[in-house]
DNA sequence: TGAATCGATGTTTTT
DNA sequence: CATCGATTCA
């Protein structure tokens, strides 16, 4: 009798290899945290490994959550003593520890995307970048791309000016970081590697975890890489579980390389692969084969399942977005009087955006829903605003926070009077919140002097007692002395939510205060990084009774028993934004594999000919090219394209296009008529709506209306 | 010098 | 659509 007994041979294989190197190349429900679960529990039961020795590293704390949980329920509390963490949270307990030998104070604050903008536009304006290309956020992806592929701001290859100015603006984002005591997500990463070179520390690590497991290896990046190969160096007993099908994190400096190399990296690893399925029926597993099977990254497996055919995949074409929620309305009411919940329902999309089509529907049906990811609750101003006092307090030095609530709620301290402050600091070589307390030795009017004196005093006072209190008191203290709430009133029309927003912070501080882990006292760092790095579906609850919305991204690793697959759209989904590569391609095509692949019984695929995009309509949207790309055999058609005979060719267009009857006037001045279809030389496909007699056409294109003058309608328009 | 108002502008995806 | 920045107003 062996506690893996509950496994499948492979599985099984996976589980008793417990030293050296294990590559686990697990499909999609094959059964991964199963055996990974199974695995810990036969170390620790089975081979008295001492749970202290091992480290399992997660991609998200959720995953993390779910292995400790299940490892607890095969082995009792033993399970506590495992190291389950993801990256970011295991270095940055690393990093606590360590912090000074790398510069740092070990209350460092972690900047989010949000900061690393402001700090970087910031920079940007200090050194007069005048390319208006050059935005903030393009900036700080171009670096933190550098960052992520480990290369310093003095490795940046400088072949033109743009090069040039992002390295030099990376450089003085690199000094800031430090000075402002703050890491962002990267050198969570970059940081812990570095640690990892220090004898000490290495000495101390490897010594400790003798054995390291790694999930979701397809999207580690190279850092991550490193930082693994560093900790299972000494004793290499190192297991890797993923799926290279499923990496779909390239965006964020994933190496998919790390996951196909493995068997190169350690030549005497042992590769297993898990390719019976659990989760899906035969169908939908056929149509995720008939996907992924044209990439040629993959590595090709056989990913079966004793699971009954089950239904088909469902397709609607929409004629728009709200249509598409219609649609998929009406399904979830349909399943719910036959008995459904709302939690057998989730709504899966490519970008955050569409959520909201979705949103109005269920709200105006009170439909019970929770959207995972887009705007994350920490990010919203009115949150984020109490979180940056919270961080000031937590670490003065940090003024990317300070800056951002020292008018807030307004003081009249303006861009001018941050300059002379600043300018004030660096004269004295002191941080800018001391200059606030010495601000009677500047030359600031005397009602600015008092102002920015009165703050510098709230915040000190709660800083110089911030170890006698709890986080909720501070939270408290600082919605009172700011008068934040009535600054909220006075805000905009949606204040009443912001407030809503604001109180449900404190709630979040006590939840966490009271939680399991923290046992009734969280310290500011703890909870400032607990909200940091808190994941879109960290906070799923399987039992709740919502319908479930999140992006393709988010889904990962989740699974659920009604799915839909929506905005399946070129353009949309793959994104216009992919370049097309085949690179790129390939990415996409991955992503629309976990899509497929989340669905356990029933999935449904709509896509729209018209849709809302900023603001304005996109017409003639294309069916997107992987939903072409599924074997016909899985999928139905709930309403068919319709047949039409040519001499009805233009109410087929009125149908979507809204065309009324009147519009079918013929003006004989002009070679097109109403209702033609045409290909303009620079818009592309486009349909005839309105002919101005003898002046100009009006043609709908994919991206809007155009008038086009007649003249010039011969040069540029072909008939289609 | 700060606040308000009005245009321009852009979004894949996230720890 | 919604946010951000520049321009203008007070």
């Amino acid at each position: 009798m062996s506690i893996l007994d509950g496994l499948n041979t492979e599985q099984r294989k996976a589980a008793e290899k417990i030293d050296g190197p294990l590559l686990i190349l697990a499909g999609a429900g094959s059964g991964k945290t199963r055996t990974v679960t199974y695995r810990i529990a036969h170390m620790v039961l089975e081979k008295g490994i001492s749970p202290y020795k091992i480290l399992a590293v997660t991609f998200t704390n959720k995953a993390a959550k779910e292995m400790r949980e299940r490892v607890e329920n095969l082995i009792g509390l033993e399970a506590k003593k495992v190291m389950v963490s993801t990256f970011h949270s295991f270095g940055v307990r690393l990093l606590r520890t360590y912090a000074t030998k790398l510069g740092y104070d070990s209350n460092f604050n972690i900047y989010d995307g949000d900061d690393q903008k402001r700090l970087v536009g910031r920079i940007m304006k200090e050194l007069v970048v005048t390319n208006k290309q050059l935005t903030p956020a393009i900036v700080t992806s171009r670096i933190s791309k550098y960052k992520e592929d480990g290369e310093e701001p003095a490795d940046v290859d400088v072949y033109n000016t743009d090069t040039r100015v992002v390295a030099a603006v990376y450089e003085k984002y690199a000094e800031e970081l430090i000075k402002n005591n703050a890491m962002d997500f990267a050198d969570l990463l970059i940081n812990t590697n570095k640690l990892l070179d220090d004898k000490e520390v290495l000495e101390k690590i490897q010594t400790r975890y003798e054995y390291i497991m790694v999930d979701e290896y397809q999207d580690t990046n190279n850092i991550q890489y490193q930082i693994v190969t560093k900790i299972a160096n000494r004793h290499k007993n190192i297991c890797v579980v993923g799926d290279e099908d499923q990496s779909i994190y390239g965006f964020r400096g994933a190496n998919i390389k790390n996951i196909l190399d493995f068997e190169k990296e350690y030549k005497d690893a042992m590769v297993v692969k898990l390719e019976q399925n659990y989760r899906s029926t035969k169908n939908i597993l056929g149509a995720a084969n008939s996907v992924i099977k044209l990439n040629t990254t993959s590595r090709g497996k056989n990913l079966w399942t004793e699971k009954e055919k089950g239904n088909l995949i469902e397709i609607f074409a929409a004629t728009d977005g709200r249509a598409e929620a219609d649609y998929v309305l009406q399904e979830i009411i349909k399943g719910k009087n036959a008995g459904k919940s709302y939690k057998d329902y989730t709504v899966l999309y490519r970008t955050n955006a569409q959520s909201r089509v979705f949103e109005e529907a269920f709200l105006r049906h009170r439909i019970s829903y929770k959207i995972f990811g887009g705007m994350q609750f920490y990010q919203r101003v009115e949150v984020k605003d109490i979180l940056s006092y919270m961080r000031v307090i937590n670490n003065p030095k940090d003024t990317v926070s300070l800056f951002r609530i020292i008018n807030v709620p307004k003081r009249k301290i303006g861009a001018a009077t941050i300059d002379k402050l600043r300018t004030f600091a660096e004269l004295e070589n002191i941080t800018f919140f001391e200059a606030m307390g010495r601000v009677e030795e500047t030359k600031l009017g005397p009602a600015l002097r008092v102002t920015i004196f009165q703050l510098y005093e709230t915040l000190k006072n709660i800083i110089d007692e911030v170890e006698f209190l709890t986080t909720s008191e501070i939270y408290d203290m600082i919605l009172e002395k700011t008068n934040y709430i009535s600054y909220l009133e006075t805000y905009d029309e949606k204040f009443e939510a912001r407030i809503e927003n604001v109180r449900e912070l404190r709630t979040s501080i006590q939840e966490m205060e009271n939680s399991e882990q923290y046992e009734g006292f969280i310290s500011l760092g703890e909870f400032l990084e607990q909200t940091a790095l808190v994941a879109a579906t960290d906070d799923l609850e399987e039992d709740t009774d919502y319908v479930k919305l999140m992006t393709i991204h988010n889904s990962k690793g989740l699974e659920f028993s009604n799915v839909f697959l929506v905005g399946m759209e070129d353009e949309l989904f793959p994104s216009s934004k992919a370049d097309f590569s085949d690179d790129d391609l390939e990415e996409e095509r991955r992503l629309c594999y976990v899509a497929i692949t989340r669905a356990e019984e029933k999935l449904h695929i709509s896509h729209a000919s018209e849709r809302m995009v900023y603001g304005r309509i996109s017409y003639m949207r294309e069916p997107s090219r992987f939903l072409k790309e599924i074997d016909e055999n899985y999928i139905e058609y709930v309403n068919k394209p319709k047949i039409i005979s040519p001499k009805k060719q233009e109410s087929k267009l009125s149908g979507f296009n809204l065309i009324t009857k009147k519009d079918f006037k013929v003006d004989e001045k002009s070679p097109f008529k109403i209702g033609e279809k045409v290909i303009h030389k620079k818009f592309g496909n486009g349909v005839i709506k309105d002919v101005e007699a003898g002046k100009r056409l009006v043609i709908r294109f994919r991206d809007g209306d155009k008038k086009l003058p007649l003249i010039l309608a011969e040069k540029f328009l072909t008939k289609q």
